[in-house]
DNA sequence: CAGGATCCGATTAGATACTG
DNA sequence: CAGTATCTAATCGGATCCTG
């Protein structure tokens, strides 16, 4: 009984792609607007590209997604209609894991996602007119995932794994868990940087306006519950 | 990295535990009511006693569920507050699943898990006082798993696969599939009746108060969808 | 960039038999 | 009834290398 559950029962049914190992992060990821492969697989670091490709597969062949020629000899994914009635799983699942789920590990902090899953909602309106340059100095991290640069248009953000070849208008400079738990919405991100827990450089102007151009976590504002 | 994901996401670590083969159907069964180990494995057959105490070990550390004495030398489970609240999460993936899921295959008219569906949700105080016994006859189920009976009382059911010894006040004989569907919500009951698709013996005060006594599956008033 | 083709290894599921 | 213990097999995930 290979996957299924040989129940007509709906939760089994859906149960039955939606539980697949990596299933839930990569319809995520699609309703995160990711659009290409690549951009999927960076929202989901871990999976190989054969897996990845597997799953696309079968999530089209489900009617969550479908592909469409994006340029010739390009492609890519989009959710359906089925796909984007699976918008309020997610949040409810994300609302309850925000809640419930165990604590944060060591392990997962990996600061490429972070600076990946910041980029995404960065609010670009907010920002200057031109470009924006901030970099990232994570000093918990090893060697080769210490720093990190936004580069910031209108309304494009892309992330640099090496300096841009831009002068940086913001360093921010914090541990990766204190960034996270601020993105998560596990401590407010004032006090943050009143404590230099999370330490900007850069004109005034632009460290004031930071939190405003930095959008949370979907459910940053979901209150997390202790277990008695 | 066996079974977590290694990211901070509140998608990702709910998903962790939840996205375990089974985890779903089990907490299904806890949120339907089911206490004991024996009562969670009738609900999820195909599952090993083995890998359900394996699951359900998980669930307590997950704090999802507690295990509690019932009785000196038996035990019981159920939902903790944080399992509670995978209630409106279930019942997201079980409304995805009635509007989108695949559609039924062959394989999955289990009829004992159909019979052990619609016990569970007797409307007993809307039937006659005392016992009332109705017995199924599945005409195209295997030899063995053609009859069943359930022995009502209030509010007790009891699902019988043998004779219970006393008289039927009502027979249902159907079709496995013609009754599932009809659980499901994807067919109407009357127009099953009287086209005999599902066909009741017994006196006419019972026959015509049956669809007052049958609780339909919690998803059937959503309406299903098809794909374009 | 977006995969395809193999290959290997570990986990895990499942069967079976047994127990307080 | 509510599990344990053990074993096996297979699946699946992941790595590696390759390609249009």
């Amino acid at each position: 009984m290979p996957g299924g559950y040989r129940q007509f029962c709906p939760i089994a049914l859906a149960s039955e792609t939606l539980t697949q190992r990596w299933m839930l992060l990569i319809v995520r990821e699609l309703c995160a607007g990711a659009t290409r492969f690549g951009e999927i697989s960076r929202g989901v670091p871990g999976i190989t590209a054969t897996l990845l490709k597997r799953r696309l597969d079968t999530l089209e062949q489900a009617g969550v997604i479908e592909r469409y020629a994006a340029g010739h000899t390009r492609h890519a994914y989009r959710l359906t209609r089925a796909g984007e009635e699976l918008r309020p799983v997610l949040a409810g699942i994300g609302t309850w894991g925000q809640r419930w789920a165990r604590d944060i590990r060591p392990d997962d902090l990996d600061p490429g996602w972070l600076v990946w899953a910041m980029h995404r909602r960065l609010d670009t309106a907010a920002m200057p007119p031109g470009r924006t340059v901030i970099g990232f100095i994570f000093s918990d991290a090893l060697p080769h995932q210490r720093r990190f640069w936004l580069v910031c248009s209108h309304p494009e953000v892309e992330v640099c794994l090496q300096p841009p070849g831009h002068e940086e208008d913001l360093i921010v400079t914090t541990t990766v868990r204190a960034m996270a738990e601020v993105w998560r919405g596990l401590r407010p991100l004032t006090p943050e940087m009143r404590s230099e827990r999370i330490l900007l450089a850069g004109r005034l102007a632009l460290r004031r306006a930071f939190p405003r151009w930095l959008k949370l976590s979907m459910f940053a504002g979901v209150e997390r519950q202790t277990r008695p």
